[in-house]
DNA sequence: GTGGTCTAGACCACC
DNA sequence: GTGGTCTAGACCACA
């Protein structure tokens, strides 16, 4: 029996409408896709050339935002063996989109703190998120 | 008995190591001043020589920062008379950073949901920040 | 019997906010006073020093109004004497006006064709705008 | 066969002498070239440096008149891509400058009403200035 | 190569 | 004095 071949790489459509650097959306996408378990540790990932070719960007975007990736510990990169999404890929990319999170709820606090918003409209406002986004 | 003056305007350190652009640090620290009501309307602002020197920027700096505000009607220009906070800024600028608040919290539940957050998560996280941070 | 003594001028109020120059703002106030009828020839004008008390502006500013409407013809300052609305005053301001209707008018024209206004729209905005401003 | 290039930008000539500043001579110009419709939504800008070196301007004035056209929407600029005319341009344009006419025109007939212009004498000034300017 | 930011300094119009 | 515009040239981030 051979291994269960993993489902084709789905990414979003990555455009520089979209507002940030290319490399950035590629490597966010990514990191989502880590996160939320679609792309599991030992996966590997599709060639510099494959990926530019489905994303319609540059070679040295993807190679840009593959090196973040690798930097920041999500991904190895094997030197003609491939890319593989890293061992501990999982538990590394929740805990900082986890710390993103809170960094992003501490500058809602103190944006809207300045706008003398009260805890309870906080609250409400939380409510409301929590529930279009609902736990997965 | 003399005039009232307004108190001189005191703005944190500007520096091109905090990250976004000058122009746009100036900008925040002004409209953070108008949001909590420091600096009110009519009050007229330094001028653009004097600030520049006061921030240690350049002056084009400082009128960029000014057209910036002068766009979103924070405050008003008059060629050979100085510039004033106009006279809807308060209100302007509260809801303008209640917005971006709210948005900062959107952005905050979808990057913590990918890490798989819940609800008790978000509540406790904003509890602290609001803590933290208490109202005016 | 001694002569009628005119009303004394009125002006509407003169503010940075309006948009122009001060100075501006005084020549065109007191130029449509003349081109209405309300200001006639040998009529005299307020002294410089009266005239910006009562609009709350600088002298200078009131002085540079005057050489304005002086050079133009509008009106005659007689040192010592004070100054006057001058006898052609009345044909000279509404053939001026004249004329710049006409080049207000040229420019919605060009720049309405720009945006592919017909013939018909035009008529229709004229006779909106004739009838919001119906003659004296 | 080769890709159909657009035909290469050309502006009316920019000049410090024709009345307003440089980076709005340069704004309106492309503001007509996109309500005219001879530049449509995806066309590529030519780079800041290529115009200013057509132009004659400076770099800086350029940019400033790219940076008012992306605010007002009738272009994209894309670090390391270029810069384009977005999608709704052709239509934001062409309502703004529906209004901006409208608006001139109200400037007219206001003018023209305090020089005792009758109807009958708008009407034939209108009339003679659409002869001039047929639609397209 | 592209656009984004910053600087230093000039000249002008307005008050 | 004020703000408004323009220039020449630098450095950085992105593709």
């Amino acid at each position: 029996m051979i291994d269960a071949v993993p489902p084709p790489l789905r990414l979003g459509p990555i455009s520089p409408a979209a507002g940030g650097p290319l490399y950035q959306q590629i490597v966010d996408a990514l990191k989502r896709e880590v996160a939320e378990g679609r792309l599991r540790p030992g996966t590997p990932l599709p060639s510099f050339r494959a990926l530019a070719g489905q994303l319609l960007v540059s070679l040295i975007t993807v190679k840009r935002a593959y090196d973040e990736l690798e930097r920041e510990g999500v991904i190895r990169c094997h030197q003609g063996l491939g890319t593989f999404v890293s061992e501990q890929a999982t538990l590394g990319v929740r805990s900082a989109q986890r710390e993103a999170a809170l960094e992003a709820l501490r500058l809602a606090v103190t944006t809207g703190r300045q706008a003398q918003m009260s805890d309870a409209e906080f609250a409400e406002a939380l409510r409301q998120e929590l529930e279009r986004h609902p736990q997965n």
